[in-house]
DNA sequence: GCGCCTGGGTGCGGAACCGTACCGGAATTC
DNA sequence: GAATTCCGGTACGGTTCCGCACCCAGGCGC
């Protein structure tokens, strides 16, 4: 686990590391709500509906090209937030966000959240912050997808899951994965039994355990690790009050 | 020329496109300030010192590994600024910004910017929007690197590149180019000559010319296009007064 | 005029990854 | 327990792009 992400189990770090009168504030209008897999929080070109808050599970940001080809773009669970757009003054998705990995939350009305943020420019400035660090999210991945070989963006991605489960073992098929990243099934096959042959992780039928973290890191070193310290400086100690 | 950026020549978008009562806000604040070939606007890991608007030349944002493999992931010209970590409440860029093509525009300093934003929720609004629209250019760099192959990827740039220039005639090196896609710079020669061989361009020495725009734009319509009607939904038309 | 630097053209071997396809075992369904 | 679906292992030819290297031409300084 990662040191950003140490808010209990079961909480919303981006609610959790509000001051408490923000959190006082923005509570009463959550409500809980189930996160299935496979789930639609947005969709790009539509108005955000609902926006959402996991405290467990893992949700995915994918751009999609008008030829159907599509890749993740970013990715978040019990740190983020879906429906982004809100928060930048704007309504409609530029991207589509779903489920992954199944979970729950919150959600509020985007018109609700809105007169929140009127209300309190603490609050609009601790999500803001949040996007600023998916930003940097993003632009990492473009800088993975460009340079970085398979088994390198492989072991980028299980990090950024295993970063949001409490769990070392994850269910993920590789079909999945190989969409996500953009790959063949069967590279992503190869690439797990790099990882596989090294130790790093263990998988079989739908299943992947993470064996050694530190050893996954060092595999993805040039592309892991700047828009997490970005997202540890811009939200996990940086709580206002 | 792009419908989005059709503010008159030798302005910036951005400001105009604000409402009068935040264009006579900002006005006064903003100095006027040339913007030489490789000047560095913005560094990552470090504070912005100052937030810029161009009104002619190309900026771009570049997204660096520890290892020093670098890609670009946003370019911006007359439609946009630098600095948005500002816009963004924190202070930091996570990524390197630098004029990729001399210009000239206005700089404003980062503590006189705030204290617009806080004072006019109408022009943080504004710039709130731009800052989503480059996330949706941002996005769609991660996809274009991620699927494209290099002539489309190359086609899109170029594309990107004249959107913000008022002439089409481009002073750019195959050097300068493969190190913005990550590519060989052999590639890239190799990349022009399709294009050329098409009758889309012609270049030669430093110097690409546009011939067909729309020939271009077929060639990465995997690529193009998504991004940029986001932008002129978000700010072209989308002019509060 | 000469040398030098910059920018571009070209070639070659090899690595990475693609598209496609086939197969087998595991889980699910009835 | 038979049929079906899902998931993963494997193979093969082809393409794209890499790394490296060499050379040539234009332009500039001296």
């Amino acid at each position: 686990m990662r040191k950003g992400l140490s808010c209990p189990y079961g909480q919303n770090n981006l609610i959790y590391t509000l001051s408490s009168a923000d959190r006082a504030l923005i509570e009463p209008e959550l409500k809980p709500v189930k996160l299935p897999k496979g789930m639609m929080l947005e969709e790009p070109g539509k108005p955000v509906d609902l926006v959402y808050f996991p405290k467990t599970g893992v949700g995915s940001t994918v751009a999609v090209a008008r030829n159907d080809r599509r890749i993740e773009v970013g990715l978040f669970g019990c740190d983020g937030m879906s429906g982004t757009a809100i928060v930048m003054q704007s309504d409609h998705a530029s991207n589509e966000t779903f489920m992954q990995i199944a979970g729950d939350g919150f959600s509020i009305e985007p018109d609700t959240l809105r007169a929140l943020l009127d209300q309190s420019p603490t609050l609009h400035r601790h999500l803001l912050r949040y996007v600023q660090a998916m930003m940097s999210q993003i632009s990492q991945t473009a800088l993975s997808n460009g340079h970085g070989k398979l088994e390198e963006r492989l072991a980028r991605w299980l990090l950024m899951c295993h970063d949001r489960i409490r769990n070392d073992e994850m269910s993920l098929t590789h079909e999945f994965i190989s969409v996500m990243l953009g790959v063949r099934r069967a590279g992503v096959t190869v690439g797990t039994h790099m990882l596989e042959g090294k130790g790093l992780i263990r998988a079989n039928r739908g299943q992947i355990v993470v064996l050694d973290r530190a050893g996954l890191e060092n595999e993805a070193w040039k592309s892991y690790g700047a828009p997490e310290a970005d997202h540890d400086r811009l939200i996990g100690y940086d709580q206002p009050d």
